[in-house]
DNA sequence: GTAGCATATCAATATAAATTGATGAGTAAA
DNA sequence: TTTACTCATCAATTTATATTGATATGCTAC
């Protein structure tokens, strides 16, 4: 089996994971613009807060986004780092350039 | 609620379902190196076949990969373009630069 | 044609992820 | 020091995904 590179698949697996929701791909598109505590995201999106924390839990073991707590508030906010790993992930295949033609699969070798 | 720039989110979505998973990963890591027949991929992974399909299946769904008939053969290879598509996704979020401070919550308008 | 191989699809089941409503822990204002 | 507020967590349920083994389709060599 090929090698992954300086990836750990389930870290990708995560992140990735993480991408693949309509909400959570709401809640960062809401944090590009800025840091928001839970009640913002709940009031913007429209949902239990028990379902967003399930969410920003998500994301949260994904990487993909950071959080501190300030009194009663909690605010969360994309941690790019991560963005920009699975960015160069995506990146390494591109890397090889062209497509190989297959060798006949039934060819010796 | 913001709007999502030019990426349809389901579009979006599907893909990066499609990287959420080992075997998916694993297949794609494969198929980086060159077109690969369904035969191919099965013997070098040792899974069953209708495993492999389903997998198959997913990605192509997801535009991650492309295939073609030849005889009894079917070779798949990697889409690279949509690659290109969600590393552009992704790294929108990174040209909003750095992570603008919250508003305190209870602040007035 | 018929036999064998490569692959996709299907129905049944197993597994994993998401949703819901309720509860609990921490904070802070009254 | 009680009360209200923010948020996380939990158990129960629902929903979505993955796995398996069997079967179907289409191609080709005989």
């Amino acid at each position: 089996m090929a090698p992954v590179s300086v990836f750990s698949a389930s870290d990708i697996e995560l992140g990735f994971h993480a991408f693949s929701d309509p909400l959570r791909l709401q809640v960062l598109e809401l944090l590009k613009q800025r840091e928001l505590c839970v009640c913002e995201l709940c009031a913007a999106l429209e949902v239990p807060q028990s379902k967003l924390s399930f969410h920003l839990k998500a994301l949260k073991t994904a990487n993909l986004v950071k959080s501190y707590q300030e009194g009663r508030w909690t605010y969360y906010s994309l941690n790019l780092n991560q963005f920009l790993r699975l960015e160069q992930y995506l990146a390494e295949f591109r890397r090889y350039g062209d497509i190989v033609p297959a060798r006949r699969c039934d060819d010796d070798l």
